[in-house]
DNA sequence: TTCTCTAATTGATATACATCAATAGAATTC
DNA sequence: GAATTCTATTGATGTATATCAATTAGAGAA
């Protein structure tokens, strides 16, 4: 098995056979990237979803005022990419870069065809990853109508322990939907 | 075909056997609902997902302080139900509210994972629905981080022109995140 | 129709947060 | 290690929006 990280991650899930592995594997490239480099810009025409073997990425918009917008951040055993783009052939609007020196598995979309059609437990694995997705983005959209800053806050600290250490607080700032500003004084009244 | 509106809907996004519509339909079941009852409230037990053949609701949740949180409208077409509980088995927070007397079809957790494994198409169909309602909700997320009021506003009425004239603008209001008297001022600006 | 109740609007005030500006602290580079 | 750049903090001010309160409009019931 060339990459064991992403047998574990599918066997968490469903239950394939060796042949559905390899399958698989034989369908992934490496990609390797260094520390603010971009996985995909708009423009990009190349449609891959990819797979954090490791490192740290985030994925953001830049609305017509040049604000950016960050919709997620991705660590080891996260897909990443733009499912609106990859699957409805929309062009890209979305930023990826590389928060750390990072090492994916990148998948195109006619690969990803070709698994469905002869690997049908994949339409499984993925549809109970984007039921997953589906939830912790209502979570977020819920906690953004019922919570202020200091929760919400909170809330990325307790849900995202792994990712709080790795990014600025300007991203997770971004992130939230609030100023750096307001972030910090928010920060300084936890800290008693 | 004893529903008929809900297998065109499947053949609208894969291409099924006759035989697999036939064991869907022999799965599902029939619900009427009166304007202002509920199909779940929290503590109910019954997992079921739900197809709207006619009428229109509305999700919404109950935060600690007593306050409504809608996180959807559902009208003809719509599957809904409350994907946490029902996919993991977690105990349901969630409302789900007819606004006009509706009907439905429902198929419950046992069923469903029965159709799964029997007829695997509804695996992509499935797959496909969440996928967009993934990205649907992204582009929410997206909304509120980067427009003011009015532009979310706008964007509702033409993201779901057939609800918001069977929606009640507090409901609306509600939807967006904002109080009804500021969506109230918000829409006065736009008659002009 | 008239009454009643709910929803929508409008006004006045309070508050959380954004923005602008300056400074202090870290981290990276040479 | 010094210099430079990037990040975090703190202060002052302005603004959008929540909240409270009152009024008007509209919808449904008797």
């Amino acid at each position: 098995m060339k990459y064991p990280v992403i047998a574990d991650h599918v066997r968490r899930y469903v239950a394939p056979k060796d042949s559905d592995l390899e399958l698989l594997q034989s369908l992934l490239n490496e990609v390797s990237m260094g520390k603010g480099t971009f996985l995909l810009q708009p423009g990009t025409q190349v449609m891959h979803e990819y797979f954090v073997v490791e490192g740290c990425l985030k994925a953001y918009y830049m609305d017509e005022k040049g604000s950016r917008h960050i919709i997620q951040f991705a660590i080891e055993d996260w897909w990443i990419g733009d499912f609106d783009a990859y699957f409805n052939g929309n062009p890209s609007r979305l930023y990826l870069e590389a928060i750390e020196p990072s090492r994916l598995l990148s998948i195109s979309y006619e690969n990803l065809q070709k698994l469905y059609d002869e690997a049908p437990i994949f339409e499984r694995y993925f549809r109970i990853l984007v039921t997953n997705a589906f939830i912790s983005q209502r979570k977020r959209i819920l906690s953004t109508l019922e919570k202020d800053t200091k929760a919400r806050y909170l809330e990325f600290c307790t849900s995202y322990p792994n990712i709080e250490n790795r990014v600025a607080n300007y991203d997770i700032a971004n992130y939230l939907g609030v100023s750096p500003e307001n972030l910090s004084r928010v920060r300084r009244t936890l800290k008693s």
